[in-house]
DNA sequence: GTAAATTGTCACCGGTTCTGTGACAATTGA
DNA sequence: TCAATTGTCACAGAACCGGTGACAATTTAC
């Protein structure tokens, strides 16, 4: 993994959201405009609120909206957001301790080799925002 | 996931090539060195056969061995041989059509992204050769 | 105060992938 | 001829993911 089709769904119902930020979306309607089932873009959308970025208001006419300006929320926010897993994750739980050398060595080698890279991805997606990916998908404006 | 476990079985099946390149290394034995079951040993060096890194030879007294010096296998040749899937997956085939234009147009524009940070990472894969490996974990040599 | 709408969250099912393992044909050298 | 070895397949078990439904908690409207 990997990013799964989290990232993408996120940033979909957000793309919703930005597109009109005069109220609250409830799951309903971010569902029909992209297609994702309702339950899935309240547990993303959870997420997001949980950082921050997001404002989830429950009841009648709640719903969810943007608690910032798209132009300052960044890709990597969002990524770690609801990635939990590393993209480049590598089990070591079966590197049999003492026994074999060879493969705890080798391991070690790649988790830091890993955690380099995820720090690179990172750096990468820091500098794409909301309103950066608005602009080069040219969003239908409704 | 996503890389995988393969990535460090080759690496380690490959050190103990390395370390002694003096005749052929049956898979029984890379497995005593680290722990890997020698068909899955089989299995992934025939992989890096297939590519050029490894010549293996059968029958009576075969065995795998290194096809050329370590210097020059590059970590990312090892990895685009084991690794059939890209590091960023992102499945579009339930992006649906014209129903739902936002997320196909979301979608496209991850995968370029995603294909942009893959060749991000193998050009830093290919400046460590197995050599430069060899050297950080200090094989402890047979 | 009652009812409706909405989020938050959990549980379950089905599919896919990965790993470990065994088995056996094909091949090669003694 | 026989033993050793690779190449390859098949199978089971585990883990993960996506899709879905259900329901409690919460908030507004009336």
């Amino acid at each position: 993994m990997s990013a799964s089709t989290k990232l993408s769904t996120a940033v979909q119902a957000l793309c919703v959201l930005a597109a009109d930020r005069g109220g609250a979306h409830s799951s309903e309607s971010i569902s029909r405009a992209t297609g994702i089932h309702p339950s899935r873009v309240r547990g993303i959308l959870a997420m997001l609120a949980g950082e921050g970025m997001v404002v989830a208001t429950r009841g009648f006419s709640g719903g969810f909206a943007l608690a910032r300006d798209p132009r300052h929320i960044h890709l990597q926010e969002i990524y770690c957001a609801v990635e939990e897993r590393k993209a480049f994750h590598l089990d070591v739980t079966r590197a049999g301790g003492t026994q074999y050398p060879l493969p705890s060595r080798v391991n070690g080698w790649f988790l830091s080799l890993f955690a380099d890279i995820q720090v690179q991805i990172e750096d990468r997606m820091r500098d794409i925002t909301l309103a950066d990916i608005l602009r080069h998908i040219r969003l239908p404006q409704s």
